[in-house]
DNA sequence: TGCGCTTTTTACCAAATGGTAAATGCTTTG
DNA sequence: CAAAGCATTTACCATTTGGTAAAAAGCGCA
């Protein structure tokens, strides 16, 4: 069983959710008091394909990435999540079903954790909970469709200045084998076209 | 003011809403005597860039695609959707703000549509509306994003595959030129990959 | 049927990207 | 510091895709 997270930690995560609805000091407390801490080494995994996913997070301090692998056994990396944001495989946590996607640390990770049972009982102690989680997941795929969908119709070069725009910085915190995946080409193309960038 | 939809075209409609909820008898009849039918010809809009989009529609027949233009002005397909489905710029329809994309009529449609104010009134009365509606846009937005994200990291050949995967039987009801512009490719690209499948 | 319009196919060459392999650079660790 | 291991860059050539242009095919309409 984790840790509880630190009071700091939990200040960006209350000022997240009360984006998205009001809740009062006494909701938000049984809310903190459900979390609990868990902490990832680079390279480990939140979650894992063909595994139930055991927790919906909340990264305090970290990036991740999302990641499949394809029929050629390549992992193609779909999207990336930096601190301050939510991180589930939330369609299989919520139906307790197996995933088939990773969700694996690019650095060391902290991350406030719910289980099914604790995330289940916010949903009916707090009332209005549900309608901020549905406006929180609908801003999380609506931000996922607007980074990855553009990618589609432009070319290599175009494809990584877009993943600098939506990605600031992150290109040195991730590997560049990960970035060329994210954005569909190889690493050998992603270096030749930061060579010609500068 | 449009007319009243047919018998028949609501049976979809209501048989599509039940999916996401347990609506009676009397609830489903308040929301069909909101609605109103709305006939498109094929090319005519049924949303524009810069204007504020007037309805939500349910499609009970034809073909939209969703695109946009680039900076270099082509037009850019960026969805499909097939009849007995939503079309709707939700969230541009939802605030009530000015649109940047266009939804198009590829054959003539035919579809059941809801001004903001009878849409609100349906949320307002129908008690669990919203969850409804929340269950329905999570559903159009995680197909939208399985259905693009894969086209990023695959070439053109299996791109036009999963096109018809995710979309049987609509390579023939659109023009070749907006599926090249779905794919991410050209034009002639796709007619050259369609000769050496065959 | 035949004309005019649009869509789709072909062809050709240029440009971009992929695949293989090797060299370089960076980090960790003994 | 040196060695080992991993990440990134470079180089070279093959393949794919793009851009331009023209031909062919399909379609609506007089």
């Amino acid at each position: 069983m984790p840790d509880k997270p630190e009071i700091c930690l939990m200040e960006a995560f209350i000022n997240y959710i009360l984006q998205f609805g009001n809740l009062n000091q006494q909701q938000t407390d049984f809310i903190l008091n459900k979390s609990g801490i868990l902490k990832l080494k680079k390279d480990e995994y939140f979650s894992e394909a063909g595994k139930i996913p055991r927790y919906v997070g909340f990264l305090t301090e970290g990036v991740v990435r999302f990641c499949y692998y394809n029929n050629k056994g390549e992992a193609v990396t779909h999207s990336f999540v930096e601190e301050n944001n939510f991180v589930s495989d939330q369609q299989r946590f919520e139906a307790q079903i197996i995933s088939s996607e990773y969700i694996q640390a690019e650095t060391d990770c902290e991350l406030m954790v719910f289980s099914k049972k604790d995330w289940d009982e916010i949903g009916n102690t707090i009332v209005g909970w549900k309608e901020v989680e549905n406006l929180i997941l609908k801003n999380c795929l609506l931000k996922a469709i607007e980074r990855r969908s553009p990618l589609v119709s432009e070319d290599a070069t175009n494809r990584y200045a877009l993943f600098n725009q939506h990605f600031p910085g992150l290109v040195n915190r991730v590997p560049l084998s990960h970035i060329a995946s994210y954005l569909g080409i190889t690493q050998q193309s992603l270096s030749r076209i930061r060579r010609n960038v500068r």
